[in-house]
RNA sequence: GGGUUGGUAGUCUAGUCCGGUUAUGACACCUCCUUGACAUGGAGGAGGCCGGCAGUUCAAAUCUGCCCCAACCCA
């Protein structure tokens, strides 16, 4: 039973150690029904660091989804993942223990980044746990455990016998800092102070020129940042518009320092805006270098090498790194040169390495990649499949993958990733894959399948050594999850749990719109040959209370351990819930308030039912007994139910808590408890018990440990002999009210406007008692309401205390009514008139009209019936004052 | 630089797709009220040129164009 004030700081947890220790929401061992499970695949997060309060607002959306739908009609599967296989966690390795993984053997560097990960994902569980999130805790997976790299390996080897994998030397984007190729996506642009140098090139052929054009000049002038990339030069551009230096087109270049000579071509793809408008091309300074580089069939010289240091290209620069030391010494050896024309400094955007922040260079080295450029319009029709909430983010998938320009590099020179199962003959470099049956393999270590080379027949193998890009795994969770596998004997592929794929919901960030799901969606699909997902539920970032994006640098992040201590975590859940869909929400601690406050009027309310209907109370009365206002108030919480299913149903979250805490507040709390505190009846107690339980199973998605206390306090804990526990257990909710069935209609009939008008009656009475600073339990001689309230009067008398109540269910009123203008209905008369409209409001306004019947004769016209309405004040010449409950004429006397 | 999304009282937000009378609710603010749970409650009040400018229309928060601001995605 409720008692004194509900502390959250000792249920919260309680339920939470409940939850985990008595697997309440452990998804069944036993088959399920395909109709009934429902399917949650959370992206797992990276372990690179700690939980962040945006993952805790994102994890509570899903939790809401997921008990929804666990009530409502479902089987819920929804299960936890770490990813702790890619660079982000080496990285996290690397900094917590101040090492380089350089400096390790491969087996070593990987159990020391295994036990930094380790800690990090009790943490991880830790905080969520301490969320009170329905995660499934039996079904959790590490996408570096064997398990994983099994589903991750058996991926790699069925696209690559679909034909959808190749390995090729190609300019590919790399991070010199942690030494291995990344994908477009794992970089971001970053501004930096940097310094723009004017440097003169020579002309090696000036004076050669044949005459008739014209004269060539013997020096010309380049604009770069990057001055350390001369001796990679192999090209100088000058755009075809560009009348001033098209001289120089067909001429060579003569490179200062280094000496060597390079072609003067002629492209558009030349800015003619930046610096002089000729520029170098070099292997490779940007993404355009490289497309000159395939477009004009330019040299390749390396000038900088995997760890970002000058090659022996660079003479005595060699050994320096890149992009500070030799960049200064060069600028100085061109000053005294004399080839430094000028230098000044320029802050501009550089492409880095989100993981490091370290500026990528390009570089050509030999890289497995995926192909998913030639099936763009087939991935689009993918991502069109799934359901969007909101809609509108499939604009962000669509023009991702239109805007593709690179086949998707998966390999990574790192440590500590799941291992490519494959191995290279050592004479003729042909590729050897692993047999499915043996996965997973580490060819560092196991032995390739075959003795002798299919090939050429050679019997000496190198295993390869780079290891999966991170999301060559994560892309893979709905797979992992359904337990997806290689049947040696049946030779096809099976899922340990078939019924859950595809899985129903994938909700995640938008910013991972882009490489996560689409990488998602499209591996399982080539899987499959199903979309993996029903639908996607994209939300919004949290910021911060002034509507800034929180980030390390402001200084201005919120942490979970911050709000958790100061507020209860319905209060945090409570909040979450206030934003649409997709939209981005302000971490502010008022919308948190308005969460204890809700929690502590539920907790209020539910002991005042319990002491307005002690147990026992009545289960269920023949349905003759309820009175008009207890039919009222069940029919309208049936409205509510049926309401608060299909906004929830389409992830509208924010309505939903909004419409349930103001019918729960205002309808329940201020309307009927108020009422039903008057009465004593068996058709009252019934009423309150079965409104409080259907409340509590509606508030327990967003509420989830309040209403779990109140549930077990007042019902599946309460005295085992009564009925209603009985109920309560038929309920399947003996353990949990998030087990119990949500809420059906119970389809009573009801008289809504009755009900409506009677407490509209007792709202203007209340409001007439507080202007005339009147307590409200005091006495009104006499009340005469002009509406149909019969079957109300007893509730109005008793909550009101009024002595005498007069109900007139015809309406007639003994009031005058004034007409104080005309309302034209614009919907018609609108169209109907068009421009004229104008004059009639004239007129109206005015007060030139006639009203002849039910028509109106003004400014020419003469409107009739639904086009217009008369708006009247009603005066009262009688004893006593006039009142208006929303239309109903009541009148009140009172002589205290 | 291109694209996407958003901009509504001091703050957060509904309404915008599908134009129509007085623009929704909450928080904060002001006034009043101890009523069988809750004063952390109740009743009421004030607070808005719906980002700006043009246009379409009898009528624009809503449709169109341009501009400004912010975030995100992509160069």
């Amino acid at each position: 039973m409720p008692s004194g004030e509900y502390d959250p700081e000792t249920a919260e947890p309680r339920w939470q150690r409940r939850w985990v220790d008595e697997e309440t929401f452990a998804y069944p061992d036993d088959p399920v029904d395909p109709n009934t499970a429902f399917a949650i695949d959370t992206p797992p997060p990276t372990v690179s660091g700690s939980l962040h309060w945006g993952h805790v607002y994102g994890s509570i959306l899903q939790d809401i989804v997921a008990r929804f739908h666990r009530m409502h009609d479902s089987e819920v599967f929804y299960p936890f993942g770490y990813d702790d296989n890619g660079i982000a966690s080496e990285r996290l390795a690397e900094r917590e223990l101040d090492i380089r993984h350089q400096d390790f053997e491969r087996r070593e560097f990987q159990q020391k980044t295994r036990e930094v990960c380790r800690q990090y994902e009790d943490e991880f569980t830790e905080k969520m746990q301490s969320v009170g999130l329905s995660i499934d805790w039996t079904n959790t997976y590490r996408t570096i455990s064997p398990q994983v790299q099994r589903v991750s390996q058996l991926s790699f080897i069925d696209l690559y016998e679909q034909g959808r994998e190749y390995r090729q030397e190609a300019p590919a984007i790399w991070c010199p800092d942690c030494e291995t190729a990344i994908s477009q996506v794992e970089t971001e642009d970053d501004e930096r102070d940097s310094h723009f140098h004017d440097i003169e090139f020579g002309v090696a052929t000036a004076g050669e020129g044949d005459g008739d054009t014209a004269v060539v000049p013997d020096a010309f002038t380049i604009s770069t940042t990057r001055p350390e990339l001369l001796p990679a030069c192999v090209a100088v551009f000058v755009h075809p518009d560009d009348d001033e230096n098209q001289a120089l087109v067909g001429e060579r270049a003569a490179i200062p320092l280094f000496g060597h000579e390079v072609p003067i071509i002629a492209d558009d793809r030349v800015d003619m805006e930046t610096g002089s408008g000729i520029v170098m091309c070099c292997t490779f300074g940007d993404q355009t270098d490289i497309e000159w580089y395939q477009a004009h069939d330019l040299d390749l010289r390396v000038a900088i090498d995997e760890s970002g240091h000058m090659t022996d290209l660079a003479g005595e620069y060699e050994g320096m790194y890149a992009s500070s030391e030799a960049r200064e010494v060069i600028v100085d050896d061109l000053d005294d040169a004399g080839a430094l024309l000028d230098r000044w400094a320029i802050t501009h955007t550089v492409n880095v390495h989100e993981r490091c922040g370290a500026g990528v260079e390009f570089l050509v080295t030999e890289q497995w990649y995926v192909e998913v450029l030639d099936k763009r319009e087939e991935y689009l029709a993918a991502g069109r499949e799934m359901e969007w909430f909101p809609e509108k983010m499939f604009t962000r998938y669509e023009h991702w993958v239109e805007g593709l320009q690179w086949d998707w590099c998966i390999s990574r020179q790192r440590s500590s990733g799941i291992p490519f199962p494959v191995w290279y003959c050592a004479d003729c470099d042909h590729e050897v894959v692993a047999e499915k049956a043996d996965l997973p393999v580490d060819p560092l270590s196991d032995a390739p399948p075959v003795d002798a080379c299919p090939a050429c027949g050679g019997d000496e193998f190198v295993p390869e050594d780079d290891v999966f890009d991170t999301w060559a795994t994560s892309s893979l969770t709905p797979l992992i999850n359904a337990g997806w596998d290689w049947d040696e004997a049946a030779e096809e592929f099976t899922m340990e749990r078939p019924e859950i794929y595809p899985m129903d919901v994938r909700p995640q960030g938008h910013d991972i719109i882009s490489f996560w799901l689409f990488h998602t969606v499209i591996k399982c699909y080539e899987h499959t040959g199903e979309v993996p997902f029903e639908s996607t539920m994209i939300n919004g970032m949290v910021l911060d209370e002034n509507r800034e994006k929180m980030s390390k640098s402001k200084g201005n992040v919120v942490t979970p351990d911050e709000v958790l201590a100061e507020y209860p975590v319905d209060a945090a859940r409570f909040w979450a819930a206030g934003s649409a869909i997709g939209d981005d929400l302000p971490y502010q601690e008022k919308g948190l308030r308005a969460g204890e406050k809700l929690i502590r009027k539920l907790w209020n309310a539910s002991k005042l039912v319990e002491s307005l209907a002690p147990d026992p109370y009545p289960d269920a009365p023949a349905d003759a007994d309820l009175r008009a206002l207890d039919r009222w108030l069940l029919a309208e919480l049936d409205d509510q139910i049926e309401r608060l299913t299909d906004l929830l149903a389409n992830r509208e979250f924010s309505k939903a808590r909004d419409g349930l805490r103001s019918f729960f507040w205002n309808t329940f709390c201020d309307d009927y408890l108020e009422i039903a505190k008057q009465r004593e009846d068996d058709a009252a107690a019934y009423t309150l018990r079965t409104a409080h339980r259907r409340f509590l199973k509606l508030f327990a998605p967003l509420l989830a440990h309040v209403t779990e206390e109140l549930w077990h306090d007042m019902y599946a804990d309460a005295a085992s002999d009564s009925d209603a526990v009985d109920a309560a257990v038929a309920d399947g909710a003996r353990e949990s009210v998030h087990l119990a069935d949500w809420p059906e209609p119970l389809g009573l009939d009801a008289d809504h406007d009755a009900g409506a008008a009677a407490t509209a009656v007792v709202g203007a009475l209340r409001k007439y008692k507080s202007e005339n600073q009147l307590p409200l339990n005091a006495e009104l001689d006499a009340v005469e309401v002009y509406a149909d309230v019969r079957g109300f009067e007893d509730d109005i008398t008793g909550v009101m205390h009024v002595a005498d109540l007069t109900i007139h269910p015809d309406g007639d009123a003994p009031v005058e009514t004034v007409v104080t203008g005309i309302d034209l209905d614009y919907a018609t008369v609108g169209p109907k008139y068009g421009d004229r409209v104008g004059d009639i409001e004239g007129a109206l306004a005015r007060g030139a009209y006639e009203i002849d019947g039910d028509e109106l004769h003004v400014a020419d016209v003469t409107l009739t019936g639904d086009e217009f309405s008369i708006e009247e004040e009603r005066q009262y010449r009688g004893d006593g004052e006039l009142l208006d409950a929303d239309g109903v004429p009541v009148i009140v006397r009172n002589d205290a």
